[in-house]
DNA sequence: TATAAAAGTTAGACTAACCTAACAAATAAT
DNA sequence: ATTATTTGTTAGGTTAGTCTAACTTTTATA
């Protein structure tokens, strides 16, 4: 059985790198950095779970999750992601409000509640912010590539996701008027500071580079079913 | 902000209180037992309720919650209460399964979350095993009073909660064929050994007196919205 | 390539929550 | 009323998870 803190450690170390799809490993100051602790706490963290067996890694190298540990990490982000979907179907939360109740709620011990949480919501493929829920086997497609800001001058798109989860980013998505699942045609990005012209719902509007990086996409092409010209989607 | 741990003790506090109407405080031994840790244990966390004026006592004196405490306590309560229902009214949970999974439950901190549940439950008065759910304002009706084992031979009731709520009497409870709402006739008090003969939908039955002692029940006149004629109701 | 910066590690200390063992006070029983 | 038992307290120790400060290794840069 593990705590709460090393739950929250594996989970950390699975985050990190479905964020960051190019690399291998994962360091101490960015584990730390990610969960909010010194360096030198994760470094504790870290031997133990090295004598755990839950990450491998040598002294000043780069840290991976066993097999067995990433099975644990992944059911913690699926019971996130589930619980995230219950909060907002059922209990009408808006979309920024999810995650900080999630992050206790997913610590919650009892295979039976998953699934039967699950059921309950008619087994969820994706949570309220986009992204994937993992299946109790543990299985997860790779997570989106392509962003709003690799959207091609009218090229148009679906918004199926967001890169930040977090509550002030949230809150902006809305007030600019996008949410999953909304079409979005870029019209030109500035070649000055990078600031893109979209249109939603014929209705334009103009989003900064670092927004527009933000934004998961799929293109026209991949929404039809087709293969992504670009092999990005 | 109140720990897990701390939480806990506020709740045993309350718990027993409850559990024992004539008393005016609990002792330190009595609070370690329902806590399942040693006397030491306790008597080091009463000094911190008692530092941050959770508990009043004097030194080898009996303990008693603070007003706010009671409030805190209550509140946890309730929240124990409403996920207990929604467990069993909406993931189908048997009734012998809410408990263990809403001790974990109760200690989630969000008020959104606990308003939209009560609200997604459509503000229940009771739980799965008939018990009172606190108000929002910690407001609650005195615990039941009468048990099986109060009941004169050729009397009716109905049972309306159990007193011991572990898993082994609650399934004891479900396979002697009885439940909340049950109308219970006691037929008959054997003198020696004190085991009940007793009728439920018409079908005999006989039960041990500490088996009695454990189901709630309100007589007949009660049912009918009148007072009871011995006041035990 | 030498040095500066960043990343990672170690040592020592703190707090919360638990323990055991020994002791003190209050209550019950002879 | 004295003793025995129960109840409550204290002292000292452990573990998990955190910290700061000092140090080492690796990586980047001048």
């Amino acid at each position: 059985m593990l705590s709460y803190t090393e739950e929250n450690y594996l989970k950390a170390l699975l985050q990190i790198q479905l964020l960051q799809a190019n690399k291998l490993g994962v360091g101490t100051n960015e584990l730390a950095t990610h969960l909010a602790v010194k360096p030198a706490t994760a470094n504790d963290m870290l031997k133990k779970l090295k004598e755990k067996k839950l990450v491998t890694y040598e002294k000043y190298g780069k840290i991976t999750l066993t097999k067995p540990a990433k099975k644990l990490a992944t059911d913690i982000l699926r019971k996130h992601r589930l619980w995230e979907t219950f909060l907002y179907k059922k209990l009408d939360f808006t979309w920024d409000e999810v995650h900080e109740v999630a992050e206790q709620l997913e610590h919650i011990q009892s295979q039976k509640l998953i699934d039967k949480l699950d059921k309950y919501l008619h087994y969820p493929e994706y949570d309220p912010h986009g992204d994937i829920i993992p299946t109790a086997n543990g299985e997860f497609k790779t997570t989106y590539k392509r962003t709003l800001a690799n959207v091609q001058t009218n090229e148009s798109c679906k918004m199926v996701a967001v890169k930040d989860n977090t509550v002030s980013f949230l809150q902006y998505v809305v007030k600019m008027g996008l949410g999953i699942n909304n079409y979005i045609t870029v019209l030109g990005t500035n070649n000055y500071d990078g600031m893109v012209d979209i249109s939603v719902n014929g209705k334009p509007n103009t989003v900064s580079q670092r927004f527009a990086q933000n934004i998961y996409v799929v293109c026209e092409k991949c929404e039809l079913g087709k293969k992504c010209p670009k092999g990005q989607c």
